[in-house]
DNA sequence: GAGTGGTCTAGACCACTGT
DNA sequence: CAGTGGTCTAGACCACTCC
């Protein structure tokens, strides 16, 4: 067994817990420690970094939520580096607004059509309302830098105490849509992302050809009580967007 | 305000700050909270929970994760329910072999190809080798119930030591390549997820056709030591993988 | 039984920020 | 200054699991 020479700074300002979770992180990526090879206890820890209990808990569980580590109890158990998942792993995927701002472009939002429309099989039964029943419909062009990126078609339920208006037709984030609308206010959304290539409409409005690669994102929106507020999908140009993996930590 | 009913009980054999983050899951599911409204401070959740000040920040930590609640401090602070994003997300895309068991399908690898060869331009370039030194090169179909699925293409750092085991080959986890061989062992992977279109020979091999839709995951991983060990990609068949967000709490 | 991690407490002090 | 959250401690008891 090594020597770990490492100690956590008592001058230094970023939390003790993290500080330990780095030098975690580092016995793990230096090899110091290897998949499969099974970390000190917690009180061993305590002892050899000066800490409490709890701090050194928060430190482990930390490379624990990262995939790094795993835990067992019992007496032949205690706390082992894993393998990390290598062919899979946590996506983050931003919405359009902080995609942009990551990338530094301008983005805007074009609207392309806002009507009334008698919801059909499909709709109603995504939104839990009635066939038949009045819902509106929107389409919009997602751009960056004035270039389209992005399509979004969706439907809105229909609250006929809040007119619609240009203002918030024109943002991009959903929740915009009902800012002026307590009740209906987003509180989860169920995604679901799927590979498609673009059919003629589609591709014409994206500035793309037929056929091309892209991304479907579609997107079923509730509010409190369990009421479905929106539904529908994004398609995302696939030359425009790629997807990393995240490990949020350190 | 309303009154909270809720309480927390002795005899449930789930966590009290399980039990917590469920009541106040529950009080912004059901509208009792909503966007932008302030949480009590915690020393009230501690007062009206009977709890300690560590359990209830461990309840709403969990929501902050999920994106649920928002902290603030100083006087004019506190904690409040944010409208989660909407329009992007977490979507965990798991690997091959835990999605086929996720759908009760029989997961199998076929090997269509492994060579040792010398490492293209990219190839050295993403492995961090030389160009032209000796690397293995892998041509895999991941197939679910017989039925072929995904198309693996990967680059491996060749130890001649290490003899190529076919049993090692034909295994559809990536770390399982270097189960005899601690140092290469996987210790961080980088995922790109991309939109694609099969070309001819893909399609050929997942029975599609050229031009359908389909997914393309790049990998790079590391072993200790910032030692590149695998480059690669997967073509997954766009109809026949949806991947979801998903909220890891309650 | 012995050793591991899982939960929980009742305090303490600090950092931040609006009043 | 007052009130918020952020960190940390030194213990306690429990659940689990191998020996």
């Amino acid at each position: 067994m090594k020597v770990f020479p490492e100690k956590i700074e008592e001058g230094d300002s970023t939390p003790a817990y993290y500080q330990l979770a780095r030098v975690l992180h580092g016995w793990i990526m230096s090899g110091e420690l290897r998949p499969g090879d099974r970390l000190a206890p917690e009180l061993e820890l305590c002892c050899r970094f000066n800490l409490s209990r709890m701090t050194v808990r928060r430190a482990i569980a930390m490379l624990v939520d990262e995939g790094l580590l795993r835990r067992e109890r019992g007496r032949g158990g205690g706390t082992f580096v894993v393998g990390p998942k290598v062919d899979g792993g946590v996506f983050l995927i931003p919405d359009f607004q902080e995609e942009m701002r990551n990338r530094g472009l301008a983005a805007s939002v074009r609207l392309l059509k806002a009507s009334l429309v008698p919801a059909g099989e499909t709709a109603a039964g995504k939104l839990g309302l009635e066939k038949g029943g009045k819902i509106i419909y929107l389409e919009r062009v997602l751009e960056g830098e004035g270039q389209p990126l992005a399509f979004d078609r969706k439907y809105l339920v229909y609250d006929p105490s809040r007119p619609l208006l240009e203002a918030e037709l024109g943002h991009g984030d959903t929740r915009e849509l009902f800012s002026r609308c307590p009740e209906l206010m987003p509180v989860r959304a169920e995604l679901s992302l799927s590979a498609t290539v673009l059919r003629p409409r589609e591709a014409d409005i994206l500035d793309s050809r037929r056929g091309d690669p892209a991304f479907c994102m579609e997107q079923l929106v509730w509010a409190a009580n369990d009421h479905r507020v929106a539904w529908g999908w994004m398609i995302y140009r696939g030359d425009k967007f790629v997807f990393r993996s995240i490990s949020r930590l350190l």
